[in-house]
DNA sequence: ATAATCTGCGCC
DNA sequence: AAAGGGCGCAGATTAT
């Protein structure tokens, strides 16, 4: 159906309205199959359908002849193929709107004319439209700099292997292991040349350090810097993006993949997409989105507040850890003087049980708060130099310590207390990041094993992290919990708007990691489907405004909708347009929204600069 | 020669 | 008894 509305408008310069797909139609229905005609059509119509091949062989379309031989009344085999191909898809379209009906499939009819086909639309415009991209600067610029310095890597590496293939994985094993003897630290793939591997042999011999350098400027080089040119049209890219290119409802994206330029150098490649004479590009994201849906999903109430009111959310989530690790080690310590008191250790003394009442009771003093926690945070970063290193000196600063009491960051003198906690901070940061993994791990549906695996811990600690998660939001466990049940019971999980996630065959499967890995999918799909929902309705809710504005979409980065705007478009209509997208499908803790603005893709105007443009136009 | 598979990695 | 949710893509290797 996009194809075609690319076909009509491009050829005909029709524009047509698309009414009903049968591919989402059928990806609604069920994301696990395949939405071709020829699937379709002997599964809902009981009618076998010719295939391309069968019919035509190895040949492209365009190859064969459309008008019959008016002599020997052959070769319109074309004709035949369109037209039975239309019909099908037309009595196709019949039987969906048909059943569509039942109430049972209430949600599915919403979910696709109220959201999938209006979206769709807007995804024709803004494929349509593309975006600018300047080759120049990626060819002659970003490209000759890093092959230059490519160059330079790959002849330190050959020093120390010689003339391999370095992008072989195979050769590089081989020089790293059997030539140059480096320790194989990958247990389970003990060949492997991944970065994560390569990280842990980083001090182990100096090649290593430029080969992780190597790889990644050769990605940035061969997928980004000399690729995106080639799929440039007249300067501008025209990616396609799938609506429902996911099981999960997202969009999916290629021919180029938008989705994953790289966002974390600093600009580089996103630099290349550029805006149109007297335009400029804004970007727009949901900011902690996924978390704000568990959040509002799960009605998990210590989630909710800490959105209300915004908090931190990683910290909240460390608490809960830092204080399920000061528990298990009472209950430690509870166990040893159930021991002694059994008789169960042979050396038992009356000082040891005394010894451990007393670190029971000290560590019992060792129960944080999120408001303590944040406090200690804020406070090791006045006493750290550059380098992150506490000074010492700076307990006796007392101008730094008067400074810090008026501005209400300490409300004591006390140093040594004082040194407490700037210690306690350091350590609470370490938990912070760990923290950060889990809740992310939680979106995901990590598995323990996963996630002992990401922070490098053992299972068991891994563990006690996802306690301490779920010390920390009572509500987000009670909620999984709940959703298990109900993938048990109907073999599906949906989102906010009714999008399914089907997992029957895992759930009957009979296989314990696969009735576990479909909790996963179907707990994940709730929240990154919801997400999914939301960003398109945003996309429906934003279409008025942005007529009015004469802004155009130019691409979706799942939680981020890129726009191309005119220069003196102004802050305010910016927010107007964030704050409908915030308000498209409302969360009960609210969503906040992060804009950006640049005549590049990934550049920031300050708002001065923004108002300054606005002037310099008026 | 072309297709499928593997390894590795970019994004959210 | 197990590997982290969702994608697309490049380059090497292997199968057809």
């Amino acid at each position: 159906m996009k194809f075609d509305c690319h076909i009509m408008r491009h050829w005909m310069d029709i524009k047509i309205i698309p009414y009903l797909d049968t591919m989402l139609a059928a990806k609604l229905l069920d994301e696990n199959t395949s939405a071709a005609l020829k699937d379709l059509a002997p599964y809902y119509l009981k009618v076998e359908a010719d295939k391309f091949s069968t019919l035509f062989g190895k040949i492209t379309f365009d190859q064969i002849p459309i008008k019959m031989d008016p002599v020997t009344r052959t070769g319109n085999l074309s004709g035949y193929y369109a037209i039975k191909d239309t019909e099908l898809t037309f009595k196709l379209a019949g039987f969906f709107m048909r059943n569509l009906n039942h109430p049972r499939l209430e949600k599915i009819k919403k979910l696709l004319f109220d959201v999938e086909m209006p979206f769709l639309q807007i995804v024709v415009d803004a494929e349509a439209h593309g975006v600018r991209l300047d080759i120049d600067y990626l060819e002659k610029v970003v490209a000759k700099q890093l092959n230059e310095e490519i160059e330079i890597l790959r002849k330190k590496i050959e020093n120390h292997v010689g003339k391999i293939n370095l992008n072989s994985p195979a050769q590089l094993s081989e020089a790293l292991y059997v030539k140059l003897k480096l320790p194989r630290v990958n247990k389970k793939s003990p060949n492997s040349t991944d970065a994560k591997t390569l990280k842990k042999l980083k001090k182990e011999h100096e090649i290593i350090g430029y080969l992780l350098d190597y790889r990644g400027k050769v990605k940035l080089v061969t997928s980004f810097a000399e690729k995106l040119p080639k799929n440039a049209v007249k300067g501008r890219v025209h990616s396609s993006f799938q609506t429902i290119g996911t099981k999960t409802g997202r969009l999916s994206c290629n021919n180029p993949n938008l989705q994953q330029v790289p966002a974390r150098v600093g600009g580089l490649i996103r630099n290349a997409f550029i805006a149109d004479e007297g335009r400029l590009l804004a970007s727009i994201d949901f900011s902690g989105q996924e978390l704000r849906v568990l959040a509002h999903i799960s009605q998990d109430p210590v989630l909710l507040d800490i959105y209300l009111n915004d908090g931190d959310v990683h910290s909240m989530t460390a608490v809960g850890m830092y204080n399920r690790s000061v528990k298990t080690m009472i209950k430690g310590l509870e166990a040893r003087i159930y021991d002694l008191e059994n008789g169960k250790d042979a050396h038992a003394t009356a000082t040891m049980r005394n010894e451990l009442t007393e670190k029971i009771k000290q560590l019992e003093t060792q129960v944080v708060d999120y408001k303590y926690f944040e406090y200690c945070r804020q406070l090791t970063g006045k006493f750290q130099d550059e380098d992150g290193n506490i000074v010492d000196a700076r307990f006796d600063d007392e101008e730094l310590l008067a400074k810090l009491r008026v501005e209400g960051i300490i409300s004591h003198f006390d140093i040594k207390t004082l040194k407490h906690e700037a210690a306690l901070g350091i350590k609470f940061e370490k938990t912070r990041k760990s923290a950060k993994t889990v809740n992310f791990g939680i979106i995901y549906g990590m598995s323990e094993l996963g996630l002992a695996d990401t922070l490098e811990i053992s299972e068991d600690e891994a563990k006690e992290y996802i306690l301490g998660y779920f010390d920390a939001y009572p509500g987000v466990k009670a909620w999984m919990a709940s959703m298990r049940r109900q993938i048990d019971e109907k073999h599906y999980a949906e989102t906010m708007l009714g999008r399914k996630r089907r997992v029957y065959p895992e759930m009957t499967s009979g296989e314990w990691w696969l009735v576990q890995r479909a909790y996963r999918m179907g707990i994940n799909s709730i929240i990154q489907g919801s997400s999914a929902d939301m960003t398109k309705l945003a996309s429906i809710a934003l279409q008025p405004l942005l007529e009015e504005l004469d802004v155009r979409i130019v691409l979706w980065v799942h939680d981020e909708i890129i726009f191309d705007i005119p220069e003196n478009i102004g802050n305010e209509n910016l927010k107007r347009m964030a704050d409908i997208m915030c308000n498209a499908l409302p969360l009960s803790c609210g969503l906040k929204s992060d804009i950006e603005v640049g005549a590049k893709w990934g550049q920031r105007l300050s708002e001065d600069e923004l108002d300054f443009l606005m002037e310099d136009v008026a």
